[in-house]
DNA sequence: TCAGGGTGTACGACAATGTCAAACGCAGTT
DNA sequence: AACTGCGTTTGACATTGTCGTACACCCTGA
């Protein structure tokens, strides 16, 4: 790998900083992160601020992302073959089953939400395209996973997080029921993530064989378990919804 | 303005390039448009590869937007002060209203959504959060047009683009507009944009008084407006709401 | 009012850094 | 089989970004 650019590798990882839970730092917070000089990161954020993707709060000084990675973002969502292909059968997925339906992929070992359809109904709830989440505590994750094995070890290095006492953070376990997702075809999660949440979903497949997505449903458990497995219809439609996206992805039919 | 760091510029005009109506580009396309070799534009490449900013199509060769700038165009979202100060109200006035309701930002001379609330019925609607709309065409940008008056001349330059017959692209005739934009603290828009769409927006202003966003609704023509204007309860609903996000921020009651 | 520590910012000098043009390997065509 | 187009690699040059120091500014506390 013959030379990248640092400057270039500097700024994502102040982008990368300021897009992590605190919104606002300061260059000397920068700075002490990177271990660089204040005044090379001041002269990285002047540049990025020029483009764009930083701005400054003039009252505190603070720096913080800009607008113009909000405009990048929903391109990446229109030339996203994946997400597009999955459009029409993913709002017919929360059509049937009358749930919410989200479509993820990976990214840097976690799952990166890139489509949301809510639940079909009044209630309120929150867009979560964009946002990152476990992949060992989600069904979107464990079908990844399933399908990108050597993640795992690298994964377990960072320790698995437990979110609530049903979270799968052994690796042995976790293998184990990754193993079975490969086998079965589809994948649950049962308030491994949130309490009062399970997910089912299915992986989607592209003309090479390689599990480029993960498609599923989720919602409160009353509502997808019948006897502490995911509904036998609602299963179904998952798996159907993913094989069709697959199949428009080039895969071939099985 | 001492040294911007030009491998940075360039990189982000890349990325600028390929969020443009072609998604996938080639790296001679962008060695062409940007001026540069293509050695230099494969180095960059290689870079904004490695940080996730761009991703390759292994049998194309060409390269689009990575999903990385998905993630931070959502965390840009969880930051931005206006977004989260009008999202409650953005909500209720779409409960009122029972349109779709919008709020955007100025980012390069156009109008960038960073809220969208669906009209609180059935039909399919596309997101539009992330969308660069043009500011003379449609109500959110004639507002925050109306409170950065500097702007006009400079977007005259590159000439004021016609969508149907009705849009606006004579810089006197939007002067006017936006005289009495200013005047009355909001603004409409009749089809200027898209035909059978007409729309209406208010001002938001900070705690400094400057125009920093701008709300209002959309929809056809026949829910919007009695005798060619939009109904008056309604265009209530706007201000009031625009109002009162404005006072989150800090503005003083007026 | 005045020091003090904190911040964001500007300025140089040095050399590490990114750039360029030319050459390579590999497709699909002609 | 030669050719044209692509993405990629290489190596030498000097442009470019980096670092430390120094400045201007805002708070805080005495």
């Amino acid at each position: 790998m013959p030379g990248n650019i640092q400057s270039i590798e500097r700024a994502a990882a102040i982008l990368r900083l300021l897009s992590g839970p605190t919104h606002r730092l300061r260059v000397v917070d920068l700075s002490g992160e990177l271990g660089l000089s204040k005044g090379t990161v001041h002269g990285l954020l002047r540049t990025l601020q020029h483009v764009g993707f930083v701005e400054q709060d003039r009252e505190s000084g603070k720096y913080q992302l800009g607008p113009a990675l909000l405009h990048m973002g929903s391109s990446y969502l229109d030339g996203n073959e994946l997400r597009t292909r999955a459009l029409n059968w993913s709002d017919s997925l929360a059509g049937r089953t009358q749930e919410a339906v989200r479509i993820g992929t990976l990214h840097e070992g976690q799952v990166l939400i890139v489509h949301h359809v809510f639940r079909p109904d009044d209630s309120f709830q929150t867009l979560d395209v964009g946002s990152l989440l476990p992949a060992h505590a989600t069904a979107l994750g464990k079908v990844l996973l399933a399908g990108h094995t050597y993640l795992v070890a690298e994964l377990a290095k960072r320790g698995f997080a437990s979110f609530t006492e049903a979270t799968i953070s052994d690796e042995g376990r976790l293998e184990r029921e990754l193993a079975r997702v490969r086998e079965r075809g589809w994948a649950t999660e049962m308030g491994e993530m949130t309490h009062n949440q399970v997910s089912c979903a299915a992986p989607i497949i592209d003309r090479s064989g390689v599990t480029v997505g993960a498609m599923g449903i989720f919602g409160p458990p009353e509502r997808l378990l019948t006897a502490r497995q995911p509904r036998g219809e609602l299963l179904a439609y998952v798996r159907d919804a993913a094989r069709a996206v697959s199949r428009e992805l080039g895969a071939i039919p099985w």
